[in-house]
DNA sequence: TAAATGACAAGTG
DNA sequence: CCACTTGCCATTT
């Protein structure tokens, strides 16, 4: 397992309930910035058995990103446990709900 | 080995 | 704010 890969699960499981973070921001604080499509494959590959808040990472526009009915059903009725609140077009308000991590979490 | 894919993002108009 | 383009890169085909 790669460096950015530890770092990307330990940020995804330190993201509080009620809040999200996307997946650019958890690639940059990561170490790589250009990194968010992988964090996307290690949210597919690793959710399950590292027991990843996968629900609580969005994408930059504050939009979930699923295609899938189900899941995306799955994920809005997940957000919408915690408190988070969607508008009409389904977007959720970063300025509100986006989760910014200590910049010393890391190194804790 | 090459091409396509994806739960993305930033820049531009 | 919206639509479209370009850049990204590990994984899959």
């Amino acid at each position: 397992m790669t460096p950015f890969t530890e770092s990307v699960i330990r940020i995804i499981k330190s993201i509080p309930t009620g809040k999200v973070m996307t997946y650019g921001q958890i690639a940059k604080l990561a170490g790589n910035s250009r990194g968010a499509r992988q964090v996307v494959h290690i949210l597919h590959s690793m959710s399950e058995k590292y027991e990843l808040p996968w629900h609580r990472v969005i994408n930059s526009k504050g939009e979930i990103s699923i295609k899938d009915e189900a899941s995306r059903f799955e994920q809005i009725t997940l957000l919408l446990n915690e408190g988070i609140e969607f508008d009409l077009y389904e977007r959720i308000d970063l300025e509100v709900y986006q989760y910014h991590p200590p910049s010393n979490f890391l190194f804790k």
